[in-house]
DNA sequence: GATGAATGAGTGTTCATTCAT
DNA sequence: TATGAATGAACACTCATTCAT
């Protein structure tokens, strides 16, 4: 829908509080009453931004999760991760950070239990040793991607250079 | 100051567009006209805010840049990058992906010159992979800090698993 | 009319500013393009609403009006008038003191003439002080009916209490 | 305070509902801002309006507490109360009627003590049957002052028609 | 008959900012 | 230094109303 897409770059640009429904409705040429007619408030805009762009790991969190053994399971969901973060790059900043965003996906039963069913395969039987790891591993790609030094990088340098890092910080084998 | 930590603050919780005066004046129990006292405009905190956290990071730089030969500077600043933001923890997400803030950061020479003296030392005479490899690193320390599955890790071994990191990544020398 | 019911419940309640078509149309479950397929604006509906409101008091003058001599008139009227106000009980503070109902009821000549021929037969051809009377009566029903400590009185009680106010105002006999 | 005073004359010619700031901000001349300024919400203007139309009551209700026996109380606050409503006419129906004001006044303590109070006096030791013609006096007092047909009688002859009225419900000595 | 999509003007409220005291 | 009063513009949201389907 043409509103969330607008709402999505504009959140980008100014953070969620800095994104007045005004501006969504100039963006896209329609008044602020349209919308209205769409979403009941602003939260449910951001709300469904954030489940539009949640949903592809959804997807990959359930081929991931039929996959044995588990580490080749880990393995699938870490490359769909990457892949998400770097074509999403533009907007990662503002999924993950954004503090109206992460409250309301903290506060959103469904988004919250994705993430916790994300966390439960990747961990897995994992200690604490692994688990700050993959941690590090999820802080990495979100961050990586919006990176200033790393903004010339296309797409598929930015992947392959993930995917090393995650073997380094794993000792995984190349 | 404490419109200054005040401001981080609420900066932290609501990003710098959710944040009114109004707030940090309720915060701090003045009134809004004391505030404009002190600064201008609500910019002028933004940037006093982000300036008086970069502070250390200056210092830091500089006891770096006078260490020979290069690898060493590296590391040493390597080590205070990592202390600061393990410290700053609550409010490196604020500061480092606010869109207000990021904006205001790039605009602000002194500070954008701060910036590239840090990158400039880091990256020293490498080629892009180590250019590459050093903003993973920074990615990740930034972006670690704030990651819930890493939110109950005291400071102590969070500053040793980015130490750990950052070997890894470049594979280093334990 | 369903619609009609609707909304002199939500006019009882919230005054004809304070309700909106949304909330008539929320209230019997249709969209608002529902209820302006039947009346063209919402003045319309507070006239509908108030008309069919006041049909009773014409019935009841009509049926006043035919009987002789005047002061059997004015009595069977006077009985029809509370009989009217006890049964509405719950709509007569809308109905007679809300600023919009009162301002359209003035303008709107049908029912601006109904009231004078009302006030007409049982002012008939009294002195000043009778139509004091008359308009304390007048007024004393209008209001005992929401006066909230009468709010416990079952119907015929306060029909029977009316009555004998009347008289008690008039000097009339038992 | 002029705000209060627009706010009334708005309130009885418009209703609570339907006066907005815009309408109290533009009678005196001033910004809405301005009015925030003094007051947090629309509701507080409300209740400022009604306290400050009640205070003389809660004066009233005071003296005439003072005062033995309870029938010369009574009869002192009656006369207050008429008074009063007199006075007050062109208010009297937005601060008995209104739907905002009402239910207002009814969760608002301090004023729906003061009405306790006063219908405790009132009322006193009487039976049900004392209790019927108290609330009957007064509902006529409030509903007289603005019955259109009693719009052209001034203030002294209005006072001593509710005063004979009162007498008669009551059977009271002239 | 009814709906969904849309609109322009309005709602109450908050914004950053100014200024006289 | 600090305040209280003020402002114009913006905020999220609702209003009565229209119209193509």
């Amino acid at each position: 829908m043409r509103i969330l897409s607008a709402a999505l770059d504009l959140f980008a640009d100014h953070g969620v509080s800095g994104t007045s429904l005004q501006m969504i409705a100039d963006t896209i040429g329609v008044t602020k009453a349209a919308i209205y007619h769409q979403f009941k408030t602003k939260e449910e805009i951001v709300l469904a931004v954030a489940e539009r762009e949640m949903a592809p790991l959804e997807e990959a969190l359930e081929i991931a999760e039929a996959q044995r053994p588990r580490a080749r399971a880990q393995e699938t969901l870490l490359g769909y991760v990457i892949d998400m973060a770097v074509e999403r790059r533009r907007w990662v900043r503002a999924l993950q950070n954004d503090p109206v965003m992460v409250r309301l996906l903290a506060e959103h039963q469904p988004l919250a239990q994705l993430m916790e069913r994300v966390y439960g395969l990747i961990i897995g039987a994992g200690g604490p040793r692994q688990r700050v790891r993959i941690a590090m591993m999820g802080a990495t790609i979100g961050a990586a991607v919006v990176h200033p030094l790393l903004a010339d990088l296309d797409d598929k340098t930015l992947r392959r250079e993930l995917l090393d890092a995650a073997r380094r910080l794993f000792a995984l084998p190349g």
